[in-house]
DNA sequence: TAATAGTATTATAATTATTCTAAACTGAAA
DNA sequence: TTTCAGTTTAGAATAATTATAATACTATTA
């Protein structure tokens, strides 16, 4: 549990961020629960733990997140972002019927951008599938 | 103007879609503007022509459109869903900054789905990317 | 210990995209 | 003309997000 705590808290650290409890509490739970969740759902895992926790510290924390490249945020459905702790390189698949979302691996990415290069500046690359799943075409 | 019309009408009954005067007029317009524009842009570049052209018609209309396969949903950009009348695979870079979303050619997929095949169904696949484009980075 | 400055958290209001609903309209067929 | 399914409309309802302003916390210094 303690080294644990410390593990969260270094790497917060490590991205120049300041370990607040909330802080700590929301990355470990993106570490532990690799489902893509969205702000709902980190603020209800969390909640009855930390009652006095707010949606807008939710939404603040999870911004700082991406901002200081801890985490990423998925546009991979409308109207909702999701978050994934995941930051290397990988694509998603969202099935429509489950509403689970899958890691894909990328092995190499054939695009004009990534064969000429790019002049401007890159932040983010994302490939998205969408459709059902294996288990749900059944 | 009665012949662009024809092709119009012929493009959404190819799609079986019944070609109303509030369809004929959104394909026009994503047709002679390739700008994946979102609801809000679609709807206030033809208000002006059908003063009672209601939000919802261009809601349910790219909805149609996107169900019968005449145009993408693109989910590039958080909190609202923009619409794109070319289909072939292709992916899109948004700029952050003049918040331009330009085409970006794919020559190749290359992930665990297109390499082994999918057991599942697949809809639809996205590539996006995100920073700041050329004109913008100088 | 007390004061203070900076940061983080909170509750709430405001905004915005989208969906829902019920009524009105349209055009084709009976 | 009447009917009927499909379409459009206006406005209300919903839900995610953002903005704001007040409060609480933390670390440092006097």
């Amino acid at each position: 549990m303690i080294d644990n705590n410390l593990n969260l808290v270094s790497k917060l650290k490590e991205f120049n961020i300041k370990p607040s409890i909330q802080r700590i509490e929301i990355l470990e739970y993106l570490m532990d629960n690799r489902i893509h969740p969205n702000i709902e759902g980190i603020y209800s895992a969390l909640v009855d733990k930390m009652p006095t926790l707010s949606k807008a510290t939710v939404y603040n924390t999870l911004d700082l997140f991406a901002k200081k490249g801890l985490a990423n945020k998925l546009y991979i459905e409308p109207n909702e972002v999701r978050f994934d702790i995941r930051t290397d390189v990988h694509g998603h698949f969202k099935c429509e019927k489950c509403k689970k979302i899958e890691d894909v691996e990328i092995y190499n990415l054939d695009t004009e951008i990534s064969k000429n290069g790019y002049k401007g500046i890159i932040y983010a690359e994302e490939i998205n599938y969408r459709g059902i799943c294996e288990d749900c075409a059944k």
